[in-house]
DNA sequence: GGAGTTCTAGAATCTACCATCTAATTGAAG
DNA sequence: CTTCAATTAGATGGTAGATTCTAGAACTCC
């Protein structure tokens, strides 16, 4: 094999998500990594070859972390158990959250790398798919409806929190409930 | 007087407002807005202190605009009009909105000028002060769902299309409004 | 134990940008 | 026409941070 690795790429990941809650993009600096991890900067180029396909990667973990429970919940056609995923998500997850909702993907990676370019079609289409099978098996669905109530509402309700640093509250979920019946009954 | 200005503030805040627009907040150097303006860098830094200052000032501009409106539904004690007021000012206010709803305070200007200071406070207060006005005039009304049909679900609703760089769509009133009304009915 | 490989280590380099500084314009007022 | 202040102009300095480079350490397998 070789030298056995001190410090994984999870922990550098880690290390960057932890910088990133604190200070925003720009302070994710490969230095500030290197500080927080103890990892010399050498290593971390060892494991990403730049900040962009770090970041990039990081982010990456994040969405992989929130799709597989909202895909299994439309899989299930629990459009209420999808909608509430993303508050309960938040509590389980408040940083990856943070770094998620509150910048943008391009805010953190400002040049995606190209060899991470399929891993990122995959996150968007997979969830594409999703909503196109329940749009499939039910006819009468409106597509902007479904929207507002899985993604534009729980974002909403949870992202005041978010910059906060709270944690989404418990009652939340009853206003997104109540949003989700009130708006689906329409159409 | 001395010679006559051939660069207004305004027009350097608004190279700014779209040089933001098209790569983030990272983009807005004070080289780019010299460049997009024509005015050289000694005259933005005779106009603005600071790269700090200049994006501070900016993002005032754009609160300012959005928050009369606002104020003045409430004043009105109309809150299905000032739920829909942000879908409307995006509308009218394409730029200005997503500088607004797309990015954090801290991530354009890192450190908030001093001098800027008071005037952040005054944004606030009269915006919380708006709100307790009316809480005292209806003493049935809950803060939480205030907040939300207020806030997070227009906000919500109009985050993904100016993230693609579309005005938000008409239909969203409609979707708003139902929100508006099914949580306010419960509390 | 020697070869090969993977990883740590951090100094050195290179780049981009903010901010400063000096000098040259420009037009108004007297 | 002279004086004066506001403004333009942009070269230059200083710094922060990404990236590269070279050397050495630690482990496995033969």
């Amino acid at each position: 094999m070789g030298r056995p690795a001190k410090f994984t790429q999870d922990q550098m990941l880690d290390a960057a998500l932890a910088i990133l809650g604190d200070g925003g993009p720009a302070a994710v600096t490969m230095a500030a990594v290197s500080a927080r991890t103890g990892a010399p900067i050498g290593s971390l180029y060892h494991r990403f070859a730049s900040r962009d396909l770090l970041l990039a990667r990081l982010w990456l973990r994040c969405v992989e972390s929130f799709r597989e429970g909202f895909i299994a919940a439309m899989a299930d056609d629990d459009v209420e158990a999808a909608a509430l995923h993303t508050p309960r998500w938040c509590r389980a997850n408040p940083a990856a959250a943070a770094a998620l909702l509150l910048h943008r993907r391009e805010d953190l990676a400002a040049q995606w790398p190209d060899q991470l370019g399929p891993e990122l079609a995959e996150v968007n289409t997979s969830t594409a798919d999703a909503l196109d099978a329940y749009l499939a098996r039910h006819p009468g669905a409106d597509r902007q409806h479904l929207m507002f109530v899985l993604a534009d509402v729980p974002y909403g309700a949870v992202r005041r929190h978010l910059l906060a640093g709270r944690t989404p509250p418990p009652e939340l979920d009853a206003l997104i409930l109540t949003t989700c019946r009130a708006v689906l009954a329409t159409g």
